[in-house]
DNA sequence: ACGGATCCATCATTGGATCCAG
DNA sequence: CTGGATCCAATGATGGATCCGT
């Protein structure tokens, strides 16, 4: 059955049969699904910050490809690993998107980006707290915000979106937002992208991206868990 | 005195110095002058199109970092090879840049970037008839639009992007223009940017970029040679 | 001859995230 | 712990132009 995931694979139908390759990635180390797939692995893992994700959507048959929309496009869902330790502690915070600080101002929740991408979720556990080589992945779950979270969401995006829409960016960090945070996404603390200040004069800031916090999805992988 | 060229070079501190430079080049080949700077050479000469004329960049002291403004910009210059044959006959146009098609209508001839790349010119010849082993580098000359000329390019681009501008520019070909002409510019005939119809929809449509006609530039050529 | 098609290198941006100092 | 900094691969643009079929 292990052959059965190499080569070039079929987009998944639907939910279902996403979900029935997710739980057969489970309990295989990353180096075996890198194998299977005939991915060679990166020189110096931990470097190579994006590997385990990307090897994760090809393993799963998602269109890396595609540069807009969802990774499983047909089914309007996002993969987003999720690094946990061997209690099932969440170790980071999770990367949304990229943030649009020019022309945000513009912008409004029911169309966000954050919205869309959030709006169904395969979270794929993968054991964080292992060496490279042992590094293995654990239980996958499908997640829509209910109604409540979803209203987080919403509050933190637009407070943190209405200070960038009237020049705030700068004043911003990371401490900001109680589920939903803005953190510096770039190259490296030199990347400026372009905003506007208070007064609308064009500035250089830098660019962020929004994150979940680490204790909003471990919130969510509890609630999964009961289900499992 | 070829060791002069060797190695990290000081730009041109003004124009006689620049032209002194690409008077010394005059006579060499493209092999000479790459190995002077410690360029390797293309494996496939003749695919590597913009070679040439990245190389006399370097040998002349230009900043190959700068992606906007001049090739010399302290000195406002831009450099062209221009591709000749024996009898001095040049055997191409000459790319000038490429063409903003989305947001057509909000530009004029006085800012354009046509303009700006054309108020000063350092044309550098470049024999183009030989086998790429022995091409080499030929007359140079400082060049800047007169009345005539400037009033023939702007009546060109108005016409170009004037037509642009309405939604035609699907409507467009290379023989339009009478010195100045629109043409593909992309990786492919199959590459596409933001363009808008008619009616204003948004459109995919080809690439473009601006050339001189090779006509235009033999005259500049003839001229400049009654000097030399 | 020349209009349309193409080629390469380099830089910038985006999407995938984890690293690490205090 | 966690806010700020960073890393890699792949894609897209841009700048340098010449190639080539009709």
């Amino acid at each position: 059955m292990v052959g059965a995931m190499v080569g070039a694979m079929e987009p998944p139908v639907d939910e279902h049969e996403l979900m029935r390759r997710a739980r057969a990635l489970g309990g295989r180390t990353v180096p075996e699904v890198a194998q299977m797939l005939g991915v060679p692995l990166p020189r110096r893992p931990g470097r190579a910050k994006g590997f385990v994700g990307q090897l994760a959507e090809r393993a799963l048959g998602g269109a890396c490809d595609s540069r807009v929309g969802p990774d499983f496009a047909e089914l309007g869902v996002e993969l987003k690993t999720l690094p946990v330790d061997g209690r099932g502690r969440v170790r980071e915070s999770t990367f949304v998107c990229t943030a649009q600080i020019a022309g945000a101002s513009e912008l409004d929740w029911s169309t966000s980006r954050v919205r869309r991408k959030l709006a169904r979720v395969l979270f794929l556990a993968i054991r964080a707290d292992l060496p490279p080589a042992e590094r293995r992945f654990g239980a996958a779950f499908l997640w829509s915000p209910d109604a409540a979270q979803e209203a987080q969401l919403r509050a933190d995006w637009e407070d943190l979106m209405g200070a960038v829409a009237i020049g705030q960016v700068e004043a911003i960090d990371a401490r900001r937002g109680e589920v939903l945070q803005l953190r510096p996404k770039g190259a490296n603390a030199a990347a400026r992208t372009l905003a506007f200040d208070a007064e609308g004069a064009p500035i250089l800031s830098a660019p962020k991206g929004f994150y979940l916090r680490s204790r909003f999805t471990a919130g969510l992988w509890r609630g999964a868990s009961l289900w499992a």
